[in-house]
DNA sequence: AATGTGTCCAACCGCGCAGAT
DNA sequence: TATCTGCGCGGTTGGACACAT
């Protein structure tokens, strides 16, 4: 059953390597004059000594005429950038909301330049988050081993030390959904790294990733708010279009409104069902981690009754967190608690 | 001038899917 | 239903070139 075999040459005494002008004038000769049909059989017909993948390739994306040629622009790189936030890899789906550029091109001008430009800035360009904030907190790991290895080994002969322990484990759990959902919260929020490139519009974010100890440099949580409250983002759901809309806000130049149109309706009309699944796809840190568990509500309360305060957005933060987590009872846990809360807002 | 290193990008490779048989 | 082809996709490679030492 199943197709014939092809009566194609043999796959193995076909050139390979980089096309010669003499090659391309063949194979668009033929093209021009037939149209393409089945790349299988075509380099035959044209008298080419190729497989029909090597000549769709060359077709596809060097050859075909409407091929825009040259640098990108800052208006693609945006583009790339905000429909990569949302469909990660898939040139494909990306090159089709680029005419003229080949999923090949975008490829490559995103593992060459685009890629650098983001971890120059501290984003990850896989999945568009800042990067210093996580790797900054999964220094604390370390920590977090060596100040529970002195209760860890005495709890193994002493009862006391055991129940010790859980605590610790609880609020090991608990650091642990508060890097997940830093994690995520960051994903919705700082999603857009070319807002980084423009000191004008967003000056603090750039402070941010360089370290500098200003208030927002020190909470990006609250930074990143979209609304521009005192409300931390720590607890805040998906503001799925926001990236994108705060782009053309802002004041840069767009050559072309309809284009922003159609990646703007395009991103909105994907995003909810992409967000959803990219998220899925984050591995859980614990087995019950979401960002409103019990543990979570209580930390949003205080939060909340400190924000009722005149106090600024930082020490509050901070300050619920220490309530929350610093055990007055045990100075050596809060010492070490104190230390890590310090650790994660320098 | 020679050599080393980094960057860019065209082209290749392997895989998976859809459709034909 | 199984098998095969054709095609498209994403990842990777290797050669050409630029720049540094």
């Amino acid at each position: 059953m199943g197709r014939s075999p092809s009566s194609s040459s043999n796959e193995s005494n076909v050139k390979k390597g980089p096309w010669t002008a003499e090659e391309d004038e063949k194979l668009m000769d033929y093209i021009s004059k037939h149209g393409r049909g089945t790349w299988r059989t075509l380099p035959k017909h044209a008298g080419l000594n190729r497989n029909g993948k090597s000549c769709r390739l060359r077709w596809e994306n060097y050859l075909k005429p409407d091929i825009k040629r040259g640098k990108f622009t800052q208006e693609e790189e945006l583009f790339i950038i905000n429909l990569h936030s949302v469909l990660g890899n898939k040139w494909s789906k990306i090159a089709t909301s680029l005419p003229g550029r080949t999923d090949n091109e975008i490829k490559n001008y995103w593992n060459t330049t685009i890629r650098k430009k983001l971890l120059q800035k501290g984003i990850d360009p896989e999945t568009h988050r800042p990067r210093t904030s996580l790797n900054h907190l999964m220094n604390l790991f370390p920590l977090l081993g060596m100040s529970n290895l002195g209760t860890s080994m005495s709890s193994w002969t002493n009862p006391t030390g055991l129940q010790a322990d859980v605590t610790q484990l609880a609020k090991l759990q608990l650091l642990q959904n508060m890097l997940q959902l830093m994690n995520n919260t960051s994903l919705i929020n700082i999603t857009n790294p070319y807002l980084v490139d423009n000191q004008i519009l967003n000056p603090p974010l750039d402070t941010f990733l360089n370290g500098t100890n200003t208030l927002q440099v020190r909470d990006p949580m609250l930074y990143a708010n979209p609304h521009g409250n005192n409300i931390p983002n720590l607890f805040s759901q998906t503001h799925s279009d926001y990236s994108l809309q705060n782009i053309f806000k802002s004041g840069i130049e767009i050559e072309n409104e309809s284009k922003y149109q159609e990646v703007l309706s395009y991103t909105q009309n994907i995003n909810t069902s992409q967000q959803n699944e990219v998220e899925n796809l984050l591995p859980a840190l614990v087995a019950s981690c979401t960002p409103r568990t019990t543990s979570f509500n209580k930390m949003e309360s205080n939060y909340n009754a400190a924000q009722k305060s005149t106090q600024s957005p930082f020490s509050t933060t901070f300050e619920a967190w220490e309530k929350f987590l610093i055990d007055d009872d045990d100075e050596t846990s809060s010492s070490y608690w104190k230390e890590i809360l310090e650790y994660v807002y320098s």
